[in-house]
DNA sequence: TATAAAGCTTCCCATGATGGTAAGGTCAAG
DNA sequence: CTTGACCTTACCATCATGGGAAGCTTTATA
Protein backbone atom coordinates (compact mmCIF):
# COMPACT_ATOMS: atom_id res chain seq x y z
CA UNK A 1 0.00 0.00 0.00
CA UNK A 2 1.68 3.33 -1.06
CA UNK A 3 1.03 6.66 1.11
CA UNK A 4 -1.92 7.67 -0.28
CA UNK A 5 -3.75 4.89 0.15
CA UNK A 6 -2.32 4.72 3.59
CA UNK A 7 -3.78 8.39 4.35
CA UNK A 8 -7.30 7.52 2.75
CA UNK A 9 -7.76 4.85 4.79
CA UNK A 10 -6.12 6.42 8.15
CA UNK A 11 -7.50 10.19 8.01
CA UNK A 12 -3.87 10.83 7.99
CA UNK A 13 -2.94 13.37 5.65
CA UNK A 14 0.05 12.07 3.26
CA UNK A 15 1.99 15.16 4.42
CA UNK A 16 1.07 14.10 8.37
CA UNK A 17 2.13 10.97 7.98
CA UNK A 18 6.01 11.78 6.54
CA UNK A 19 6.27 14.24 8.91
CA UNK A 20 5.34 11.43 12.24
CA UNK A 21 7.86 9.54 10.43
CA UNK A 22 10.24 12.20 10.44
CA UNK A 23 10.13 13.24 14.24
CA UNK A 24 10.47 9.49 15.01
CA UNK A 25 6.78 9.27 16.34
CA UNK A 26 6.63 6.48 13.82
CA UNK A 27 9.36 4.36 12.97
CA UNK A 28 10.61 4.44 9.19
CA UNK A 29 8.50 2.69 7.24
CA UNK A 30 9.02 -0.17 4.34
CA UNK A 31 10.66 0.93 0.71
CA UNK A 32 10.36 -0.10 -2.60
CA UNK A 33 13.70 -0.45 -4.26
CA UNK A 34 13.01 3.31 -5.78
CA UNK A 35 12.55 4.57 -2.58
CA UNK A 36 8.69 5.03 -2.28
CA UNK A 37 7.00 4.26 1.02
CA UNK A 38 5.21 1.12 1.52
CA UNK A 39 2.64 0.48 4.37
CA UNK A 40 1.25 -2.73 6.24
CA UNK A 41 -1.64 -3.46 8.19
CA UNK A 42 0.57 -2.72 10.92
CA UNK A 43 1.48 0.59 9.74
CA UNK A 44 -2.01 1.20 8.91
CA UNK A 45 -3.39 0.46 12.43
CA UNK A 46 -0.44 2.42 14.16
CA UNK A 47 -1.32 5.54 11.86
CA UNK A 48 -5.35 5.10 13.21
CA UNK A 49 -3.70 4.49 16.69
CA UNK A 50 -2.26 8.54 16.35
CA UNK A 51 -5.32 9.27 14.51
CA UNK A 52 -7.43 8.71 16.71
CA UNK A 53 -5.38 9.99 19.59
CA UNK A 54 -5.06 13.37 18.26
CA UNK A 55 -8.39 13.37 17.72
CA UNK A 56 -8.62 13.19 21.44
CA UNK A 57 -6.34 16.47 21.70
CA UNK A 58 -3.33 14.50 22.77
CA UNK A 59 0.21 16.35 21.87
CA UNK A 60 2.49 13.98 19.42
CA UNK A 61 4.36 14.00 22.77
CA UNK A 62 2.22 12.33 24.56
CA UNK A 63 0.78 10.21 21.66
CA UNK A 64 4.62 8.79 21.57
CA UNK A 65 4.06 8.16 25.22
CA UNK A 66 0.81 6.18 24.75
CA UNK A 67 2.07 4.61 21.28
CA UNK A 68 4.96 3.07 23.80
CA UNK A 69 2.40 1.44 26.26
CA UNK A 70 0.11 0.07 23.69
CA UNK A 71 3.03 -1.50 22.48
CA UNK A 72 4.41 -2.85 25.66
CA UNK A 73 2.06 -6.16 26.71
CA UNK A 74 3.47 -5.64 29.96
CA UNK A 75 2.49 -2.22 30.39
CA UNK A 76 0.34 -1.47 33.78
CA UNK A 77 -2.85 0.46 32.92
CA UNK A 78 -1.90 2.77 35.55
CA UNK A 79 0.79 4.28 33.46
CA UNK A 80 -2.21 4.55 30.76
CA UNK A 81 -4.76 6.22 33.29
CA UNK A 82 -2.45 8.73 34.60
CA UNK A 83 -1.44 10.09 31.01
CA UNK A 84 -5.20 10.05 30.40
CA UNK A 85 -6.16 12.10 33.77
CA UNK A 86 -3.01 14.45 32.89
CA UNK A 87 -4.47 15.43 29.85
CA UNK A 88 -7.84 15.63 30.90
CA UNK A 89 -6.42 18.04 33.45
CA UNK A 90 -5.10 20.11 30.42
CA UNK A 91 -8.37 20.07 28.75
CA UNK A 92 -10.34 21.44 31.43
CA UNK A 93 -7.60 24.15 32.17
CA UNK A 94 -8.01 25.09 28.67
CA UNK A 95 -11.70 24.51 29.15
CA UNK A 96 -12.62 26.97 32.14
CA UNK A 97 -9.23 29.90 30.79
CA UNK A 98 -11.58 29.95 27.47
CA UNK A 99 -15.15 30.16 29.21
CA UNK A 100 -13.68 32.78 31.83
CA UNK A 101 -12.93 34.96 28.33
CA UNK A 102 -16.52 34.49 26.63
CA UNK A 103 -18.60 34.91 30.22
CA UNK A 104 -17.08 38.16 30.21
CA UNK A 105 -17.58 38.79 26.45
CA UNK A 106 -20.96 37.81 26.79
CA UNK A 107 -21.39 40.07 29.85
CA UNK A 108 -19.29 43.14 27.83
CA UNK A 109 -21.82 42.62 24.79
CA UNK A 110 -25.40 41.85 26.63
CA UNK A 111 -24.37 45.59 27.94
CA UNK A 112 -23.53 47.20 24.42
CA UNK A 113 -26.70 48.84 22.37
CA UNK A 114 -25.10 47.51 19.27
CA UNK A 115 -26.63 49.88 16.80
CA UNK A 116 -25.70 53.26 15.17
CA UNK A 117 -23.91 54.82 18.56
CA UNK A 118 -20.19 55.03 19.11
CA UNK A 119 -20.90 54.11 22.97
CA UNK A 120 -19.69 50.47 23.71
CA UNK A 121 -18.99 48.98 27.08
CA UNK A 122 -17.03 46.28 25.00
CA UNK A 123 -14.31 48.59 24.07
CA UNK A 124 -14.61 50.84 27.25
CA UNK A 125 -13.73 47.21 29.17
CA UNK A 126 -10.43 46.67 26.72
CA UNK A 127 -9.38 50.08 26.96
CA UNK A 128 -9.85 50.62 30.63
CA UNK A 129 -8.24 47.29 31.42
CA UNK A 130 -11.23 46.62 34.49
CA UNK A 131 -12.78 43.58 34.75
CA UNK A 132 -15.41 44.67 36.08
CA UNK A 133 -18.80 43.90 33.49
CA UNK A 134 -22.08 45.32 35.17
CA UNK B 1 9.57 56.15 28.20
CA UNK B 2 11.95 53.01 26.84
CA UNK B 3 10.73 49.82 25.57
CA UNK B 4 11.32 48.07 29.17
CA UNK B 5 9.93 50.35 31.16
CA UNK B 6 6.19 50.51 28.68
CA UNK B 7 6.83 46.57 29.12
CA UNK B 8 6.82 46.71 32.94
CA UNK B 9 3.55 49.24 32.57
CA UNK B 10 1.79 47.33 30.26
CA UNK B 11 2.27 43.83 30.55
CA UNK B 12 2.92 43.61 27.06
CA UNK B 13 6.92 41.86 26.63
CA UNK B 14 9.44 44.09 25.13
CA UNK B 15 10.05 41.24 22.29
CA UNK B 16 6.28 41.52 21.59
CA UNK B 17 5.72 45.45 21.82
CA UNK B 18 8.89 44.79 18.91
CA UNK B 19 6.62 42.35 17.25
CA UNK B 20 3.53 44.63 17.11
CA UNK B 21 5.31 46.95 15.32
CA UNK B 22 6.97 45.05 12.91
CA UNK B 23 3.75 43.14 11.93
CA UNK B 24 1.93 47.01 11.69
CA UNK B 25 -0.57 46.15 15.00
CA UNK B 26 0.99 49.66 16.43
CA UNK B 27 2.57 52.30 13.97
CA UNK B 28 5.65 52.87 14.50
CA UNK B 29 6.96 54.82 17.20
CA UNK B 30 9.21 57.87 18.28
CA UNK B 31 12.51 57.20 18.50
CA UNK B 32 15.74 59.04 19.68
CA UNK B 33 18.36 60.04 17.64
CA UNK B 34 20.52 56.80 18.59
CA UNK B 35 17.19 54.95 17.17
CA UNK B 36 15.85 53.86 20.78
CA UNK B 37 12.44 53.85 20.59
CA UNK B 38 10.35 55.82 22.64
CA UNK B 39 7.33 55.79 24.43
CA UNK B 40 4.27 58.45 25.34
CA UNK B 41 1.56 58.02 27.51
CA UNK B 42 -0.56 57.32 24.38
CA UNK B 43 1.61 54.23 23.17
CA UNK B 44 1.19 52.71 26.64
CA UNK B 45 -2.53 52.93 26.95
CA UNK B 46 -2.37 51.24 23.45
CA UNK B 47 -0.37 48.48 24.33
CA UNK B 48 -2.39 48.19 27.00
CA UNK B 49 -5.50 47.60 25.32
CA UNK B 50 -3.85 45.18 22.96
CA UNK B 51 -2.77 43.34 26.10
CA UNK B 52 -6.08 43.33 27.43
CA UNK B 53 -7.74 42.40 24.13
CA UNK B 54 -5.25 39.33 24.10
CA UNK B 55 -6.61 38.32 27.55
CA UNK B 56 -9.75 37.87 25.73
CA UNK B 57 -8.24 35.57 23.24
CA UNK B 58 -8.78 37.88 20.35
CA UNK B 59 -6.36 37.35 16.84
CA UNK B 60 -3.97 39.96 16.22
CA UNK B 61 -5.94 40.07 13.07
CA UNK B 62 -9.33 41.18 15.45
CA UNK B 63 -7.37 43.10 17.43
CA UNK B 64 -6.34 45.57 14.63
CA UNK B 65 -10.40 45.79 13.78
CA UNK B 66 -11.04 46.58 17.34
CA UNK B 67 -7.98 49.03 17.42
CA UNK B 68 -9.21 50.99 14.34
CA UNK B 69 -13.25 50.73 15.84
CA UNK B 70 -11.54 52.32 19.46
CA UNK B 71 -9.76 54.82 17.76
CA UNK B 72 -12.93 55.54 15.62
CA UNK B 73 -15.26 58.55 17.18
CA UNK B 74 -18.01 57.78 14.93
CA UNK B 75 -17.47 54.06 14.90
CA UNK B 76 -21.47 52.23 15.66
CA UNK B 77 -21.06 49.87 18.51
CA UNK B 78 -22.77 47.29 16.27
CA UNK B 79 -19.29 46.71 14.81
CA UNK B 80 -17.81 46.24 18.35
CA UNK B 81 -20.17 44.25 19.08
CA UNK B 82 -20.40 41.99 15.81
CA UNK B 83 -16.81 41.68 16.27
CA UNK B 84 -17.26 40.46 19.77
CA UNK B 85 -20.28 37.76 18.80
CA UNK B 86 -17.91 36.26 16.53
CA UNK B 87 -15.11 35.94 18.98
CA UNK B 88 -17.62 34.53 21.59
CA UNK B 89 -18.68 32.10 19.01
CA UNK B 90 -15.27 30.69 18.16
CA UNK B 91 -14.76 30.55 21.63
CA UNK B 92 -18.14 28.32 22.64
CA UNK B 93 -17.02 26.23 19.56
CA UNK B 94 -13.13 25.57 21.08
CA UNK B 95 -15.18 25.25 24.30
CA UNK B 96 -17.27 22.07 22.87
CA UNK B 97 -15.00 20.81 20.91
CA UNK B 98 -12.30 20.70 24.12
CA UNK B 99 -15.52 19.36 26.23
CA UNK B 100 -15.95 16.25 23.66
CA UNK B 101 -12.61 15.28 24.02
CA UNK B 102 -12.77 15.35 27.88
CA UNK B 103 -15.70 13.59 28.28
CA UNK B 104 -14.67 10.84 26.26
CA UNK B 105 -11.74 10.43 28.36
CA UNK B 106 -13.51 10.72 31.41
CA UNK B 107 -15.60 7.89 30.68
CA UNK B 108 -12.39 5.94 29.41
CA UNK B 109 -10.64 6.92 32.54
CA UNK B 110 -13.68 6.12 34.97
CA UNK B 111 -13.75 2.32 33.10
CA UNK B 112 -10.01 2.28 33.66
CA UNK B 113 -8.95 0.29 36.30
CA UNK B 114 -5.55 1.94 36.80
CA UNK B 115 -3.52 -0.43 38.37
CA UNK B 116 -0.95 -3.03 37.32
CA UNK B 117 -2.60 -4.78 34.93
CA UNK B 118 -2.59 -4.03 31.16
CA UNK B 119 -6.17 -4.53 30.08
CA UNK B 120 -6.99 -0.96 29.51
CA UNK B 121 -10.25 0.52 27.86
CA UNK B 122 -7.93 3.51 26.77
CA UNK B 123 -5.95 1.94 24.52
CA UNK B 124 -8.32 -0.03 23.30
CA UNK B 125 -10.55 2.72 22.54
CA UNK B 126 -7.78 4.75 21.20
CA UNK B 127 -6.74 1.25 18.92
CA UNK B 128 -10.47 0.47 18.34
CA UNK B 129 -11.11 3.96 17.03
CA UNK B 130 -14.76 3.49 17.85
CA UNK B 131 -16.38 5.71 20.00
CA UNK B 132 -18.43 3.83 22.51
CA UNK B 133 -16.93 3.71 26.53
CA UNK B 134 -19.06 1.86 28.09
C1' DT C 1 37.70 59.64 32.89
C1' DA C 2 38.04 54.90 31.75
C1' DT C 3 35.84 50.83 31.97
C1' DA C 4 32.26 47.61 32.98
C1' DA C 5 27.48 46.52 33.22
C1' DA C 6 23.07 47.00 31.54
C1' DG C 7 20.06 48.03 27.90
C1' DC C 8 18.99 48.99 23.20
C1' DT C 9 19.00 47.63 18.11
C1' DT C 10 18.39 44.16 14.24
C1' DC C 11 18.58 39.50 12.58
C1' DC C 12 18.04 34.66 12.82
C1' DC C 13 16.22 30.33 14.93
C1' DA C 14 12.67 27.51 17.44
C1' DT C 15 8.22 26.13 18.90
C1' DG C 16 3.59 22.58 17.23
C1' DA C 17 0.96 20.67 13.86
C1' DT C 18 -0.32 21.43 9.55
C1' DG C 19 -0.57 22.89 4.62
C1' DG C 20 1.50 24.43 0.22
C1' DT C 21 4.67 24.32 -3.57
C1' DA C 22 8.57 23.26 -6.56
C1' DA C 23 11.96 20.24 -8.77
C1' DG C 24 12.81 15.90 -10.16
C1' DG C 25 12.24 10.65 -10.26
C1' DT C 26 8.76 6.61 -11.12
C1' DC C 27 4.98 4.00 -12.62
C1' DA C 28 0.84 2.67 -15.24
C1' DA C 29 -2.12 3.32 -19.07
C1' DG C 30 -2.85 4.52 -23.60
C1' DC D 1 6.94 6.23 -25.90
C1' DT D 2 4.37 9.85 -24.14
C1' DT D 3 1.25 11.54 -20.76
C1' DG D 4 -0.54 12.02 -16.45
C1' DA D 5 -0.74 10.63 -11.83
C1' DC D 6 1.97 9.70 -8.04
C1' DC D 7 6.14 9.52 -5.33
C1' DT D 8 10.45 11.68 -3.24
C1' DT D 9 12.95 15.56 -0.73
C1' DA D 10 13.43 20.36 0.49
C1' DC D 11 11.92 24.68 1.50
C1' DC D 12 8.33 28.29 2.96
C1' DA D 13 4.17 29.79 5.69
C1' DT D 14 1.11 29.80 9.46
C1' DC D 15 0.32 32.16 14.78
C1' DA D 16 2.14 34.24 18.80
C1' DT D 17 5.83 33.89 21.45
C1' DG D 18 10.58 33.26 23.36
C1' DG D 19 15.72 32.79 22.96
C1' DG D 20 20.08 34.27 21.61
C1' DA D 21 24.01 36.59 19.05
C1' DA D 22 26.51 40.65 17.39
C1' DG D 23 27.10 45.23 17.83
C1' DC D 24 25.98 49.98 19.43
C1' DT D 25 24.54 53.28 23.43
C1' DT D 26 23.79 54.70 27.91
C1' DT D 27 24.55 54.49 32.73
C1' DA D 28 27.01 53.41 36.81
C1' DT D 29 31.07 52.63 39.19
C1' DA D 30 35.99 52.63 40.46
Amino acid sequence: MNISSAATATGVSAKMIRYYEEIGLIGPVARTESGYRVYAENDVHLLRFVRRARDLGFSIDQIGKLIALWQDRDRASAEVKALALEHIGELRAKITELDAMARTLEHLAANCHGDGRPDCPILEDIAGGSSKTG
